[in-house]
DNA sequence: CAGTCGTGGAC
DNA sequence: TGTCCAAGACT
């Protein structure tokens, strides 16, 4: 029930990954590279280990180091970061870089990491304790999880924020804390899971106040959500007869601000007028997605050519690879 | 502080 | 099909 306990886990159970040092090798003295792991703290935000696999090793690929990713134009690290979601994090990670190249290379304390852009409480303490092996907590909802079913923790998010940190400070040991990092989120994420939690093979079974009480699946309790309205608009896909689309770059903030995208209409709680059939367009479908906070239904229109584009620029091989989801499920659509 | 900000997989 | 949710940050 301790952390010894969980570090013993956790050399057995390692799950490799791209940006990771095994334990083993940690011990044998390999470091980790700062770069990747920022990279992958910051890649991991609210997305799966699984989706972000892929992302990373296209971007050490394209930028082997942050000195590279520094030097990068916008629009291609945009368009790499398409598909991924959260698209501030990409902008922040330009900016983040080119600070840090700036003054000559990450710095290796949580304080100094917290005021860089894009890098918030959760990962300042994983770099920190990752990338350096500093003793700092992480809290992410793995461990927001562990620790209410440790203590049997009801009282619900996030007013239990403070309370589970502090608890999960408790338990942070002085030696590996970069790998006890890990080990409590991969607990977390593997067998402490939302769902019915395997808390048969659990190294820390024994103690676990919310397992004894029969409760553990039900924490960490949370307040209610709010429902999600649904929008309505239309895009819009012009080609030229050499093959090229109309296309333009979001507004530099808000919803997939600084992406590529498809022109579209306002997105309105209620239908808004159709484009005027003289000017060639038509109507071949409708895409929906669902982001965070709300669901959207876009009419998908296409026209052969418009004789002079009012907004956006021509390209020439449009990829739905290059785009946000929404557009890019409305351009296979065209093709 | 509560709202904004994506996506795809699991159930 | 709908809902939840994942290694959160920013305003």
């Amino acid at each position: 029930m301790d952390a010894t306990t969980l570090l013993d886990w956790y050399d057995i159970h390692h799950r490799d990954m791209p940006w990771r040092v095994p334990p083993a090798a940690r011990k044998a003295g390999e470091v980790p590279n700062p770069y990747h792991v920022w990279l992958s703290e910051v890649m991991l935000q609210q997305t799966t280990v699984a989706a972000v696999r892929a992302y990373h090793t296209k971007f050490t690929a394209l930028w082997p180091t942050v000195e590279d990713l520094a030097a990068a134009d916008d629009a291609d690290v945009m368009a790499a970061w398409a598909g991924l979601g959260y698209y501030a994090r990409a902008r922040n990670l330009l900016k983040c870089a080119r600070e840090v190249t700036a003054r000559g290379g990450f710095p290796n304390t949580e304080a100094e990491l917290l005021t860089l852009p894009g890098i918030g409480p959760y990962t300042a303490a994983a770099v920190a304790s990752i990338a350096f092996d500093r003793k700092a907590t992480v809290l992410d909802g793995n461990v927001e999880r562990v620790m209410a079913r440790l203590h049997a923790i009801e009282e619900p998010l996030p007013d239990s924020k403070e309370t589970l940190r502090t608890l999960a400070a408790e338990r942070t040991p002085d030696a590996r804390p970069g790998d006890y990092a890990q080990a409590v989120m991969d607990l977390g994420a593997t067998i402490c899971t939302p769902k019915s939690p395997a808390c048969g093979i659990c190294p820390w079974m024994k103690g676990c106040a919310g397992r004894i009480a029969g409760i553990a699946a039900e924490l960490p309790r949370k307040r209610p959500k709010k429902a999600k309205p649904t929008r309505l608009g239309h895009v819009y896909i012009a080609r030229r007869p050499d093959g090229a689309t109309l296309m333009e770059t979001r507004p530099p903030k808000g919803l997939l601000g600084g992406m590529l995208a498809l022109p579209t209409s306002e997105w309105t709680d209620a239908p808004s007028p159709a484009p005027p059939l003289e000017a060639g367009w038509r109507e071949i479908g409708e895409v929906r997605h669902t982001f965070t906070h709300f669901h959207l239904i876009l009419t998908v229109w296409t026209a052969e050519t418009l004789a002079a584009e009012t907004r956006g620029h021509w390209v020439d091989q449009a990829d739905p690879g290059d785009l946000p989801t929404v557009f890019a499920k409305a351009l296979r659509l065209a093709l």
